[in-house]
DNA sequence: GATCCATTTGTTTTT
DNA sequence: CAAATGGATC
């Protein structure tokens, strides 16, 4: 036990944060040790030589790593610029950005090394590129360009596309990166496994390509900056001295490359601090070696292991049941997790008949926990794949109930942005070929196929980038009239909007070419259902770039950071994968489609065997541990894979569940179900009095199909909507609205706050007015 | 060179 | 069952 500073026994409670007494203390003595217990203060305090801080869930892992920082900033041990901190992901970083300031009073400038391993490579990367044979303007590919480039080569080396796909060549190469290889030490049977044995070739061709085109894929982010420092001692030496304090968080998920990296900048006697916990390995496939985490006092001689094994998050049943569960892996450090907080309530295991009634009923319990004046913000349902998120996402619109998805299909990965984005590169790097290619034809402009691998060819032939080559080929006399007049004047575009660039500002600058170049009106002509969101997508965008200070600036931001919170606030249900899940918290959490197969998912368990098997099972860990007070687990008996219908086993971990933590809820809705009528015992309050108004019905219509399994019952289940007092809408009849999903129409009735809307493409549907926007 | 239709293909997780 | 690719046709 420490020496009592302030007499307190450990168990008082932490003080009210951001509470009068708290407030009042930050002015006088360092309060950011207030409230820590002993082991978390030893964490904090234990500043020199390598530490090891294994951290259960919910353990306090943020806080520890947060306060430390603030304690070798306050005592002056270092300034902001001398300590790296790593991340695992942007949000995180973010969200310690702030923490941090919040504890030493936001007085300190912003730490300029705390970000993910990617984002600080490519901070490294930018100051030596010459040293790795790249410029100091890079461009960062994402993994769309990269399939592109090595298709080129793949067919430039007449290797059959069909049968070893560009794909799969990304993923080996990706591997090899991960694992800190480069060409030249690939070992010769990985080589083999790629068009007998052309894999090593491939994989140094493309890195020369990459060079060539002044860019850098992933991979590179990590594996280029420890290249720099094995071959420049001076470069190594220099960050070296300059981090004297350095943080790791998520230690468990770091890869071969990462771990080498770390090992070079902190030498063996560093003053590194890794956190992380063994149990929540979730990135193996990825490259993560757990290893890292289990060996990590051998690789550092004389490292301090400090164990976080107070959980202040969930209940004694969760916790019971997620220490039972994740007992059955073998090969792990090892922790008992104990809680101080109430037993609470069991982990409850329901089956339902297939996944849609697992959305109905998920969406039932949460309008019933809403009613009781739980809040959505604190209820998420954590899913294996994220196909399952679909079923759920049609089951709350037609609820009306506010949902925000996490890590869903990523903003910069939508093909409109990318097309944008494109435009925007060849504006900032005029020899970007992969951008010059993407949009050369997009929209259709008459320069097809042929014409673009004349460019090619001449690109190739004089070692110069695309648009130069396509510049020579309009002085010559090689394209037919029409494809030649068409290139020319998308040359001189380039050219004009290159020189607004000096004199507008990007953002106005983007808004204008994608409206000069015909690429708005591209999408104004598209009658398919989605074309509207995707105009959207694209304002979006442009406002996005605001906040940026060069169009530079904003292009490695998005290829870096991806995920544009586009501004969902407000009370609502978060739906997510598992993975995305880690580091979060909830009150409820809903964990559907326990079934073998997919959860655990066959592949993992095809590929990786027994340790895919227990990476699974650390996945179940991480998803019960997300849960405060309650975790509801769903399985269903029948679920559609590969289009059909197949009857599932339920998955092995809910027999690894201890029995004393859990119950198996009655939901009667399978039971149920086979009636129809009565299904619901709150469907009196407010009944559709048509049967043919119901949501379920509209859409059996929309469709032209029923797609229900069970005939007649399912339609009426659907039909159990509970209308909500939402008051009267401001929408009136007739007048034209959008919808994100179901895009433009025109409201034909209300009722209260729900609309029933004539969608130009998607048909009648009847969905809430918050949904909506006025057009 | 573009468009349409048929066939094929694959559906885990992400910086 | 969907999306994506490839081939045939206009």
């Amino acid at each position: 036990m420490s020496q009592p500073v302030r007499p307190a026994p450990p168990s008082a409670p932490a003080p009210k944060p951001g509470g009068i007494a708290e407030r009042a203390r930050a002015a006088a003595a360092p309060s950011y040790l207030d409230g820590l217990n002993p082991e978390q203060r030893r964490a904090v305090e234990t500043t020199e030589g390598p530490v090891l801080v294994l951290a259960g869930a919910g353990t306090g892992k943020t806080r520890v790593l947060t306060t430390r920082i603030a304690h070798i900033l306050a005592t002056g041990r270092a300034r902001p610029s001398q300590i790296l901190a790593v991340t695992f992901t942007n949000k995180a970083a973010r969200e310690m950005r702030e923490r941090i300031g919040r504890l030493i009073g936001g007085s300190v400038e912003g730490m300029p090394w705390l970000g993910t391993f990617h984002s600080i490579g490519v901070k490294i990367l930018r100051r030596h590129a010459e040293l790795v044979g790249l410029r100091r303007d890079f461009t960062i590919l994402d993994t769309d360009d990269q399939i592109r480039l090595l298709k080129q080569l793949l067919s430039a080396a007449n290797i059959d596309e069909k049968r070893w796909p560009a794909r799969q060549l990304a993923i080996l190469i990706d591997g090899w990166k991960n694992k800190g290889l480069t060409p030249e030490k690939i070992p010769e049977g990985d080589a083999f496994v790629f068009a007998n044995g052309e894999g090593r070739r491939l994989y140094h061709d493309y890195q020369a390509r990459l060079k060539i085109l002044n860019a850098v894929d992933f991979g590179d982010l990590l594996l280029e900056p420890l290249r720099l420092f094995q071959e420049n001692a001076d470069v190594l030496d220099d960050f070296q001295s300059r981090f004297r304090y350095m943080l790791v968080d998520e230690y468990q998920d770091t890869n071969v490359v990462q771990y080498l990296w770390l090992r070079l900048i902190a030498r063996a006697d560093g003053n590194l601090c890794c956190v992380g916990d063994d149990d929540q390995s979730i990135y193996g496939w990825r490259g993560a070696e757990v290893d890292n985490i289990l060996r990590f006092d051998k690789d550092f001689p004389g490292a301090v292991v400090i164990r976080l094994e107070r959980n202040y998050r969930s209940t004694g049943h969760i916790l019971a049941a997620a220490s039972g569960l994740i007992a059955h892996n073998e090969g792990r450090l090892g922790k008992t997790l104990h809680t101080e907080d109430e037993a609470g309530e069991p982990v409850s295991v329901a089956c339902v008949w297939d996944s849609a009634e697992e959305a109905r009923a998920i969406g039932e319990e949460i309008e019933q926990a809403q009613r009781r004046g739980h809040k959505l913000d604190e209820i998420a349902i954590l899913m294996r794949a994220s196909f399952q998120m679909r079923e759920f996402e049609e089951r709350f619109v037609t609820l009306g109930l506010p949902y925000r998805v996490i890590g869903g299909p990523r903003f910069y990965e939508r093909a409109e942005i990318r097309d944008a984005m494109a435009y925007l590169r060849v504006i900032n790097s005029p020899s970007d070929d992969l951008a010059f290619e993407r949009i050369v034809n997009t929209p259709r402009r008459g320069l097809g196929d042929a014409s673009v691998q004349l460019i090619h060819a001449i690109a190739r032939d004089r070692s110069i980038p695309m648009t130069q080559a396509a510049s020579l080929l309009v002085d010559s006399e090689e394209l037919k009239p029409k494809p030649r007049a068409s290139l020319s004047s998308l040359l001189e575009d380039f050219a004009r909007w290159r020189e607004e660039l000096s004199t507008m500002k990007h953002a106005d600058l983007a808004a204008l070419m994608l409206d000069e170049s015909g690429y708005t009106a591209m999408w104004q002509a598209d009658r398919s259902p989605d074309a509207p969101g995707r105009l959207e997508n694209l304002k979006e965008l442009v406002r996005s770039m605001e906040a940026f200070e060069s169009l530079a600036g904003f292009l490695e931001h998005v290829s870096l950071v991806m995920d544009a919170d586009a501004g969902a606030d407000g009370d609502r249900v978060s739906l997510m994968t598992l993975h995305s899940a880690k580091g979060l918290e909830f009150d409820t959490v809903f964990l559907p489609g326990w079934e073998d197969g997919l959860f655990p998912h066959q592949r993992a368990l095809d590929d990786q065997g027994r340790a895919g098997l227990e990476e699974e099972r650390r996945l179940a860990y991480v998803g019960i541990t997300r849960a405060k007070k309650k975790a509801h687990i769903y399985m269903a008996t029948n679920r559609r894979i590969h289009g059909l219908w197949q009857s599932t086993v339920p998955s092995r971990f809910l027999d690894e569940l201890p029995v004393d933590h859990v119950e198996v809820e009655e939901t009667g809705s399978v039971a149920g179900s086979r009636g129809g009528y009565g299904y619901s015992r709150f469907d009196t309050a407010e009944p559709f009095a048509n049967t043919y108004e119901t949501p379920g019905w509209k859409r059996a219509q929309a469709r032209g199909k029923t797609d229900f399994t069970r005939r007649g019952a399912a339609p009426m289940i659907e039909g159990t909507v509970i209308a909500r007092s939402g008051g009267e809408t401001s929408f009136g009849i007739g007048e034209r609205v959008f919808h994100q999903k179901f895009g433009y129409g025109r409201v034909v009735a209300a009722d209260g706050n729900k609309l029933t809307v004539d969608f130009e493409h998607a048909g009648q549907k009847r969905v809430v007015d918050s949904f909506l926007e006025r057009h």
